[in-house]
Parts: C-alpha cells; structure tokens; sequence
DNA sequence: GCCGTTTTCGGCCCGACTGTTTTCAGTCG
C-alpha cells in the first residue's frame, strides 16, 4: 500500500491535536501542523523523494525529527510517537476538538476532570449539570456548547459556490445600500472560488462601522446573532448558512481584504515574509513598527512584501508565493477567452431548447461555436440517441449551419463510456462528427485498476476527442469515482486526445489540481457548459473560476482556440 | 519541533469577541 502525503497529514494532525490537549509546547505542537501544511503544498507524494532516499530536511519545516518520521510512516505505515499517545489518550477526543467553542484547554478539563471523551458523554454531562461545576464553565457556555454538540453531531453539509452566491450577492446588495458603507466585497473562499464554500465572509469599507452593524444584523434573513463587536459580526441565516462580517476604514481596506480572502495558510506564509522583512502585517495594514506602510489597496500590501499581486484563486499556500517572488505567476484564463462551448445538449435527448435557440443564446453570449453533444442510446432515461437518430441530428445540424451567421454548430455526441471500455455507438457512425465526447454514466463503483483501465481503453478508440466530467463527482452528493487521474493524464498526452472541465456548478470536474497536473504535461482542457437549458452557458464563469484556480492559462484551453484550430486539433485526435 | 540577511539560542502570525472573572483565558477565523 503505497503511502500519500495525505496518509501522513492525517498522522501529523492528529499528533498535534493530541499534543494540544496535552497541553504541550505550542510551538512543539504548530511544527507538526506547520510540516502538514508543507505536505499539503506538494505536488507529489513525498513518498516518492523517501525512495530516492532524498533528504527531506532541504523540505521547508521538516527538520530532522519529522524527516525521521515521516521515513517511518512511509517505511511502515505506522508512527510509534501517534502509537504512545494513542496509548495516553483516548482516539476519540480529537473528535471533540472540531465542536464550536471546545478547544484544547476545555477538552483537557472536561476529560481530567469528568472523563467525557465523546460528543455523546459531553451532552449527557451539559444536561445534568456536571460541566457547570467545572471552572470556567457557566451557564452560557454549557447552553452554546449543547447547541453546537446538536448541530455538529448533525453535521452541516458546505454549499456549492452557485448556491452560496445566491444568498451572498442580495445580502451585499443590502449592505451596499446602507449610505455609511462605501464598498462591500465578498472575500473568503467564495472570492477564491473554491468549489463549494462553508461559510460567507463579506468585508465593508466604512467611516463609522457601528450603524453598519446594525444594519447588517437587522437583515431580513437573519436567524441568529452569534456575535457582534465594533468591527466583527457574525450571523446565522435562515437558510443556516454562517455570515461573518467585518468592517474597516479606508486606509485599511486591502489589508483586509487580502486578511479575508485567505486562505489561512497563505496568510500566515505572507505575515511570515513580512516578519522577515521587519514589517508586521494584519487586517489593518503592513507595519514597521507603529507606521503604516501599506494597506489600502491589496496591490500596496503584496508590493511592501516584495511581490506583485497574487489573484484570490491561486492563494492556496500551494506555490504562489514562490512563483510570486520569482516572476512566474500565470496569466490566468479569463471568460472572455473562451470561443466556444464544446458540450451541450438540446431537446432531442435531455436539454429543455432546440438547437436553434442554442446557437442563438449561444452567439449571444459572445460565443463562436457550440458542439451539440447529445446523450447516446445506452442512457435511456435522458432518451439517449441511437445511431439514426444521430444522422438525422447531423442532417438537421449541417441544413442549420447554412442559415446562422457569426456562429457554428459542431456536430458530437456525449457517448456512454460502456464497462469494457467501449463505446456506446459504432465508429462509422462516430466518424462522421465533429468530436466525440466520453463519459461514464453507470458502473460507478469499479476498482481503481479497473476504472482507470476502462476509462483509457475508451481513450485509445479511433475517435475519442475528450473526455468529459473525468472524475464523476456530484459535489455533496457522489464522490468522484476511484481512478488513476495521473495515469489518464499521461494517457491522455500520449493519445494527443483532451481533457473536459465540467463548468456545472454541481460538477466542477477537472478538479483544480488535476488541471496542475494535465497543464503541466501539455494536455489542453476543455471548459464546457454542459448545458441543457439556454441558461446554463452562465455556468462557463464557474468553469473558468476552477479553471483559475488550477494555475490554467488562455493558451492551455482547448476551446480559447478560433473554429479554425479547434477544428484542426480536434481532427487530429480522430 | 524548526529555523537563521539580528544564525546554534531564543524566537516562532495576529487580532476580535465572548464569557467568566474582576484583569484575562479560551476560542475562532
């Protein structure tokens, strides 16, 4: 069993958790954490530099002790430092720690003195008044703690970014409204475009911030006032989405925004660098000593630390920092560069609109082509085409391309990906489209060996040209299905064939590092829609969020090309 | 436990809010 560093970073954690309610050195403690993180930024498996007997104390934060370790995991899947303190302190207690309001001091009191170790334990105990005897637990406390042992042991589900945007844009909207506020952004990872995010924070810039609280926690919506100060509010909506609000003056501004944009590993990278630097940076600005140096705008704090501007999508901790100071950030791919849309469907199998009105919805958005990518016939429930009515479609579309000005029409297929690797359709008929796009639609749950196998056999027929949603995740519904994406990116380069970018909201597949890793072997990305309803090219903006967020510039997406090079590039994987 | 353009010891990211206690500890982001 090979070891990932994801294996070790669970280790690691919960090392540190442990240590944490033991009460250890906390720098002892923020090593491990902090050795996590590095694990976390690499782009391959530490493993792998074990077996090349590499020294992985050159690894920033690993410094002999962790190397040590991390050689062990990697040697025997265990760590005899975990193993002890597994020994002193029960498994579940980490378990406690990840209940709002319990840290490490609390967790430590209540197992000392009341031997509670499980979520189950601790309510028991709040019921019956046991934890109002500790010290430093009163009456609110045990009442919040109840409330978050409820909800945790409910466990809320993280909203997908179309549907966080949904609440976030009116509430701005609102806030924009009140005359005391001069500009309202929406930071946090939802300005990161992370695929789904667990909570909103908005960042006002304003004179007087007291109103504006008020304002902001009279919202209609608003369920619950978890707190409120001078410059912090955090609220609860309706909806049980947490809102956190904070509120500064001018000057301060970037810095803030920078602060609440995150992410926290990236922030705490930059304080460092303007730490050693002799500056101090916080939400209110870049300091050397009392002096203000920078803060107004993000631009003015990235530059007194020495770099140019990083966009919010790349603030990861994953890189950027280093490519920052070396010149080398990518330019990333904006909407605007997108030509065409290379999957979408339209009435004849399971989209809502004709392919009239695609095209000129389409043409309308600024787009210059669109493939019409209808289900194939295996898919009975979306009326999947069979090979006649296939031709009958490439009629329809090639009578419709003479009559359509300023766009086109490509002809393709959405085609099942069967379980032995084969195709839904024949390839006479395949042969006649534009592109033939792949993808698995059933047999979810195949080995990796399998899957992967699969997946690449339907890669090496005759006129494969992409393959969509390559992983198969529904965000908070399915997980992606076992696969080797490595393997099929390499494949992929091999074949000369593409990679989709599922631009759906409740896709967003690629995943931002699978971009990384097809960017860097030189397999071009196809940013699609997948549109079934005329609406639905709106999604190309989540699309090319995911795509920013995977380091993907204009020049590594397939379909930024003219209807001239698409058409050449497609031809070449037929 | 890590690290060094103040380098082998003495630092380590920073501030807001709440609740409990009465000047601050704990938690969170």
């Amino acid at each position: 069993m090979p070891i990932h560093n994801a294996d070790i970073i669970r280790i690691f954690e919960e090392i540190a958790d442990l240590l944490e309610i033991q009460q250890a050195n906390t720098f002892r403690i923020r090593a491990y954490r902090n050795a996590a993180r590095t694990l976390q930024s690499m782009d391959k498996d530490v493993a792998v530099l074990v077996e090349q007997h590499a020294d992985l104390t050159q690894l920033p934060t690993i410094g002999k002790d962790l190397a040590a370790k991390i050689e062990e995991i990697v040697h025997t899947g265990q760590c005899q430092a975990l193993t002890k303190l597994r020994q002193q302190l029960p498994a579940s207690l980490p378990e406690l720690l990840k209940i709002p309001g319990l840290g490490p001091k609390r967790v430590h009191a209540l197992y000392h003195e009341l031997d509670i170790h499980t979520p189950e334990q601790l309510l028991r105990a709040a019921r019956d008044g046991r934890i109002l005897a500790l010290h430093g637990f009163g009456q609110k406390t045990v009442d919040a703690l109840v409330r978050s042992i409820e909800s945790h042991i409910r466990q809320k589900p993280r909203l997908k970014l179309a549907e966080a945007a949904h609440y976030a844009k009116p509430l701005a909207h609102y806030l924009q409204q009140h005359p005391g506020v001069d500009e309202v952004t929406i930071a946090g990872s939802y300005r990161r475009g992370k695929d789904t995010v667990g909570d909103i924070d908005l960042l006002v810039s304003a004179a007087d911030s007291q109103p504006v609280m008020a304002h902001f926690t009279h919202y209609d919506e608003v369920a619950k006032v978890q707190s409120s100060g001078r410059t912090r509010a955090s609220v609860v909506l309706k909806c049980g989405l947490q809102v956190d609000l904070r509120v500064v003056a001018k000057p301060s501004f970037g810095a803030a925004l920078h602060y609440f944009t995150g992410s926290r590993s990236h922030n705490i990278e930059l304080r460092r660098r303007a730490q050693q630097r002799g500056l101090k940076l916080n939400e209110y600005g870049v300091f050397r000593g009392d002096t203000q140096v920078a803060g107004a705008t993000e631009d003015s704090v990235f530059k007194a630390v020495g770099l140019p501007w990083i966009p919010p999508e790349l603030r990861e901790n994953q890189g950027e920092i280093a490519a920052a100071e070396a010149g080398e950030l990518p330019n990333l791919i904006e909407l605007r560069h997108l030509q065409g849309d290379l999957h979408a469907h339209t009435r004849a199998s399971d989209g809502h609109a004709s392919l009239e009105t695609m095209a000129a919805v389409a043409k309308q958005k600024g787009l210059r082509y669109l493939a019409i990518t209808e289900h194939s016939q295996r898919l009975t429930v979306t009326h999947g085409l069979n090979a006649e009515q296939l031709r009958r479609q490439i009629d329809q579309i090639n009578a419709l391309n003479d009559t359509l000005e300023g766009i086109t029409l490509l002809k393709g297929i959405e085609v099942d990906i069967l379980e032995d690797g084969s195709l839904d359709l024949p390839d006479e008929v395949l042969g006649q489209l534009d592109l033939v796009i792949a993808a698995i639609h059933s047999k979810f749950h195949l080995s990796r060996q399998l899957q992967t196998e699969r997946i690449i056999r339907a890669m090496q027929r005759p006129h494969f040209s992409i393959l969509a949603h390559p992983t198969g995740r529904l965000l908070e519904q399915r997980d992606a299905y076992d696969v080797d994406m490595p393997r099929v990116i390499r494949e992929a380069r091999q074949r000369g064939c593409y990679l989709e970018l599922n631009a759906h909201p409740e896709r967003l597949d690629l995943l931002d590092t699978h971009c990384r890793m097809a960017k860097a072997e030189g397999v071009l990305i196809s940013i699609n829609s997948d549109a079934h309803h005329p609406n639905d090219f709106d999604n190309l903006t989540y699309g090319i969020g995911q795509a920013r967020r995977g380091w993907l510039e204009k020049e590594d997406v397939l379909n930024t090309r003219s209807l001239r090079q698409v058409k050449r590039l497609l031809t070449q994987t037929l």
